[in-house]
DNA sequence: AATGGTCAAGTCAGC
DNA sequence: GCTGACTTGACCATT
């Protein structure tokens, strides 16, 4: 089980989602943000190697406004010796790769406009991954999408949209039960109707659920992983205690990490701590795993 | 140097 | 109908 956290490292000084605003945005400009950015996303890279953090989330502001109109530059071709480079540090290290666009990517509105856009936001993702020389086990994940008041007509439509999609989209894409429209059961159709994989999150799905057990919902979206896909994804996350249902925690609870490890144990699948103290807490579930495996490893043995 | 309004994009819930 | 939440901050004009 690799372990990791998304977007940004608070240990070191430097981020990898510098961005600026629409209105000053030059050539320049870009040029010089995505420097800094992916000079500081391989700096993040050689802190989770040396701290056995080998999951990690790119931020999709890696290169803002990557898939706006005001974007004429083929940052692709100007990167590519950055990302190829960075690409190998991944592959060296074994690192696993998710990225996560943000919430205004929908497959399935009713607006044709805006899925258009969205699709090209996703090309984008696809770009950074294909530049990185990664294989089709660096995953984009998104969430179903609205509902507009006729949820199976925006399922179908999901469908539809997906497979329309590039072959080198479809090779990546991954959909997760969100806590507030789409839960596990409606992802898992979508993987019997398009094939996509579904990543599980074990917070999403305590919060939206049709009462299935954890254990018996993760071993159901396990199964829509393939050899290609590279072992399942897993987001996991607690509770903010006293603030709002579904507000992710700030720092890491250890017991209920525990528990956690124990529902998922004997299942073999990477996990994303969505945790607002990023590589803090990852460093933390890290210690809790190793200690966690050789305690089931010593038990095995007695 | 410190402050606070504002930021590319969509949808839904709650007032 | 409008605002805030979602990932939550950081940019940048103004003082």
């Amino acid at each position: 089980m690799r372990i990791g956290y998304p977007c940004l490292n608070r240990t070191l000084d430097c981020r990898n989602n510098h961005s600026f605003k629409l209105a000053s945005y030059t050539e320049e400009r870009l040029v010089e943000t995505v420097a800094a950015n992916l000079k500081c996303l391989e700096a993040i890279l050689k802190f989770n190697v040396e701290n056995s953090l080998l999951f990690f989330r790119i931020s999709s502001d890696l290169i803002p406004f990557a898939s706006h109109p005001v974007c004429r530059f083929d940052w692709a071709n100007y990167f590519t010796g950055d990302l190829s480079r960075i690409g190998s540090l991944i592959k060296r290290n074994g690192i696993r790769i998710s990225m996560h666009p943000d919430q205004f990517i929908l497959l399935n509105s009713p607006d044709d406009r805006i899925v258009e856009r969205s699709v090209l936001e996703l090309e984008y993702h696809a770009e950074i991954l294909d530049r990185m020389k990664l294989d089709g086990t660096a995953k984009i994940q998104i969430h179903v999408g609205g509902v507009y008041g006729e949820r199976e007509q925006a399922l179908k439509r999901f469908v539809q949209r997906y497979e329309k999609l590039s072959s080198r989209l479809k090779k990546r894409l991954v959909v997760e039960n969100d806590d507030r429209l789409y839960p596990l059961a409606d992802c898992m159709d979508l993987h019997f109707q398009a094939g996509v994989p579904v990543l599980f999150d074990m917070f999403h799905h305590c919060i939206l659920n049709f009462g299935e057990p954890a254990r018996e919902a993760l071993e159901l979206a396990v199964t829509t992983w393939s050899e290609q896909d590279g072992p399942p994804m897993v987001d996991y996350s607690s509770q903010f205690a006293g603030e709002r249902k579904g507000r992710h925690a700030e720092s890491l609870d250890n017991d209920d990490f525990a528990h956690f490890l124990e529902t998922a144990q004997g299942i073999d699948c990477d996990v994303m701590l969505e945790i607002k103290d990023k590589e803090r807490s990852a460093l933390r579930a890290v210690e809790i795993y190793q200690r966690e495996s050789s305690r089931q490893k010593k038990k095995a043995k007695s």
